[in-house]
DNA sequence: GTCCCTGCAAATCCTTTGCACTCCT
DNA sequence: AGGAGTGCAAAGGATTTGCAGGGAC
């Protein structure tokens, strides 16, 4: 097992991540970091977050071809990831199990029990695209 | 409207999918189609599939961080993920109404009714795990 | 003092794009 | 002829990695 030593930075990132809910990317955290910490980089930033992630502390969510995003919130749930946005919402309070046992059956492996993502447009996706529809 | 005129690497291109079921990556296409069209770019292989899911021929499944799929199929179905290996599973017959129901009441926007995406580890994978962790 | 962690830059992977040329219609 | 399609190579975004110096223990 890997020795793990105390870093600022890491706790800094840790911080930013335990009190913001939207689930941000590699960049978004960087960009909020650079605030306290003027000369952190980019590649520190990676390094903490899939430390973290291995650690079990945060989930790394790597559901698009677009950037990777991170959640502080391990406990079982859900996403909703948006087509158009790239963001990566909760889905909030739905508990399958006979969906898990049910598709588990039929599954070509192990189904993660939470490793469940729906794909779709976001409300303000849909909002912008019905704005730019009717402009044209 | 574009106008789509006919190329023969494109037509290569949709038949080898066509017989395929294993959810080709583009570099995976490219090499099978090099057979055919040696001088073929990966470029030009990127251009068609783009093309080709656009036109709704096909669909692009961006489901990883790593390289994106192309299914042939384009009718309703669900889809597993290998955290793994990344490679993409059909979840065969599985139809779920109810589910689509429950969770788009909550969704944060529309959910497609095909677009939800099992995460887990397959067989493949979990066989090579074990065979790994009993050698240690 | 040892070894982890950092900042920086270069490298990697996957995909898109600009350009000159070729092929379809 | 006109414009879509091609091959090639360069550019692009996201992430990882090698290295020399700095910090935790």
């Amino acid at each position: 097992m890997k020795t793990i030593k105390y870093s600022k930075q890491r706790e800094a990132i840790r911080a930013f991540l335990c009190g913001n809910r939207s689930h941000p990317t590699a960049d978004e955290v960087y960009e909020a970091i650079r605030r306290q910490f003027p000369n952190i980089s980019l590649g520190t930033v990676y390094r903490n977050l899939n430390l973290l992630s291995e650690c079990g502390d945060i989930r790394k969510l790597s559901y698009t071809a677009g950037p990777d995003h991170f959640d502080y919130d391990t406990s079982d749930h859900y996403h909703f990831v948006c087509r158009d946005c790239g963001r990566v919402y909760d889905m909030p309070s739905i508990c399958l199990p006979e969906l898990n046992r049910e598709a588990g059956a039929e599954a070509p492996g192990v189904i993660d029990s939470h490793e469940l993502v729906f794909y779709g447009i976001c409300r303000d996706c849909l909002a912008k695209g019905e704005k730019k529809a009717s402009g044209e």
